[in-house]
DNA sequence: GACTCAATCACATATTGATGTGGAATCAAT
DNA sequence: ATTGATTCCACATCAATATGTGATTGAGTC
């Protein structure tokens, strides 16, 4: 038996939901409210697998209740139940530690099945909403993996220069002179292609050599 | 119709894949291959809608393949289908921009439902697969969201500064004067708590300032 | 009106960084 | 055995940066 709760202030569709799902072989609501405001007590209380929380909800939002909720009961798989299927929505929901985000026109059937999914761990998602999931990752910004040849000694200079370290203080670190410093940074600039000291450490970090 | 290749180099599971996928209404298996050789021809000759791609082939292995894939066709739809469900792989596969991640192991009937869904613009994933993109959201570097106080004139002279650009070019810059320069540089290092150059150029990057 | 603060400029000085030129030892590969 | 890359050190010079102290202006606040 999955314990659930629900959390929208359409007082229709609460009502929709609970009599859909409650009346359904497995599936038990506990309760249902138009709010977040009591979420951290009310989750305390009734102790639910899963929890349906819509996003666009007055005084405290679908988004801050995810927060509440993952901040004092991780385990709760928390189903983001919404109309929006905007970038910024999923990507603060996703970010919060979701663990699924389905739009309210999903079937019915459909519905009860994400919800068996997210009580054994999965992440059910609308496609529309799974395909954006993954336009943002491979729009992520890649280690970019550029190389650009730099020996060992090199490195370990340009990770000095990154930290603020001056050449006198990377000299004593590396128990070299500090005219070696020089021409290892000399060589890291050719190398890098850039001619002073915060561009390296500039490039550095764009292309994850730090 | 759905028009499809598979990238398969286990025959037994090849031959299946392609008669239950091509004996199905509305689909179409153009072709089967036991690995990624000629998947940049391949591709554009049959000019499919999706890609069935293994991940762990002879020669070429589905990773490479997908990635030919989408540098030259990155209309088509590439679901890798594999056995494993490892971080590494997940991850890979996606930053590389694949449409879906499912795993071998589905019934034949979800696979056609997500080829179908692959077909539409979606991006269907095991449910197991699916929880491990979610996670790896939640555990990714947030911008941090530092602020530090810096005023409109001091963000734009820390923007030069990352840039590389020495106090007179920043004054030519600004019309200023390079003492002004320097006073905002002195405000800049006391209110991100550092003491030369580089390490503001760092901290910039590290707190998203850039 | 007094006060704060950001932005502006000035002068002085010490430290650091960049550039140039040159040499030398080690080591792997040809 | 020579070449090439890497690592190392030295001397010299000029440019850039850091630090300090001090001052003016204008906008906004109390």
């Amino acid at each position: 038996m999955i314990k659930l709760l629900i959390y929208e202030d359409n007082p229709q569709l609460r009502e929709g939901l609970t009599m859909l799902i409650d009346g359904s072989e497995g599936f038990s609501v506990q309760a249902a409210f138009r709010n977040c405001s009591n979420v951290v007590q009310e989750v305390t209380t009734y102790q639910p697998d899963v929890v349906l929380m819509d996003i666009d909800m007055p005084d405290v939002n679908g988004l801050d209740g995810l927060k509440l909720i993952k901040a004092t009961k991780p385990d709760v798989s928390v189903l983001m139940l919404t109309v929006f299927d905007d970038h910024q929505n999923i990507f603060q929901a996703l970010l919060s530690g979701a663990n699924g985000y389905i739009l309210k026109k999903t079937p019915p059937a459909k519905l009860l099945e994400y919800i068996q999914e997210a009580s054994t761990g999965g992440a059910p998602m609308t496609a529309s909403v799974a395909a954006q999931v993954l336009r943002m990752f491979s729009q992520m910004n890649l280690p970019a993996d550029k190389d650009y040849n730099l020996s060992e000694r090199e490195k370990e200079v340009l990770q000095y220069l990154v930290k603020g370290y001056s050449y006198k203080m990377i000299a004593a670190e590396m128990f070299i002179a500090m005219d070696t410093v020089r021409s290892h940074i000399k060589k890291i600039y050719e190398k890098l292609h850039v001619n002073s000291k915060s561009e390296a450490v500039a490039k550095a970090f764009r292309d994850k050599l730090v």
